[in-house]
DNA sequence: CCATAATGTCAAGTTTATTTTACATCTATT
DNA sequence: AATAGATGTAAAATAAACTTGACATTATGG
């Protein structure tokens, strides 16, 4: 077993992009054509959405993917 | 019906990248722990992976998810 | 030409994202 | 306390990603 073949954790900020922008769970999944038990799963973490989802996400709050969703790191080799 | 419920077409350069590394599909397929058929399928275009692939991906080829997918714009205001 | 590796395709099956519906909780506001 | 809006949870159903296996085609090299 390699760790290639391990599930990437991959967190997200989307919670904090929704407060900042101050929009609902309802309006950000009509906004984005989902519904809101979309929002909801993906906030609540530990889910992996379609990069077509994570791109409507990061276009509606006129940022990037990397600035909304990130893997987590179990092995730190960032230097 | 708004253009946020419209699908967006996502459009890969995997396959340049692929040549570049000189790595073949079921090389890449085993790497990021998809089957090749994923792989001919992404290439194939028109096809939506999930956001833990596209990091995988981006990730192999040490680059961003941008460096090799990117929204097909219907409105050309890309710089 | 012959063998082998790499790619394309297709159909059927499994797994997982996403939907739908319903109900509970929490926070204002009156 | 009552009403209303926003959020959390959960279970069943549907859609779509991903797998499996098999076969055809296109390079590449002996």
């Amino acid at each position: 077993m390699t760790k290639s073949n391990m599930q990437l954790k991959i967190s997200n900020r989307l919670h904090v992009f929704r407060a900042e922008h101050r929009i609902t769970q309802e309006q950000l999944a009509k906004e984005v054509g989902v519904t809101r038990a979309t929002i909801v799963a993906i906030e609540g973490g530990g889910y992996n959405p379609s990069l077509e989802l994570a791109f409507r996400l990061a276009r509606y709050f006129k940022t990037d993917i990397n600035a909304i969703f990130s893997v987590e790191e179990e092995n730190n080799e960032q230097g």
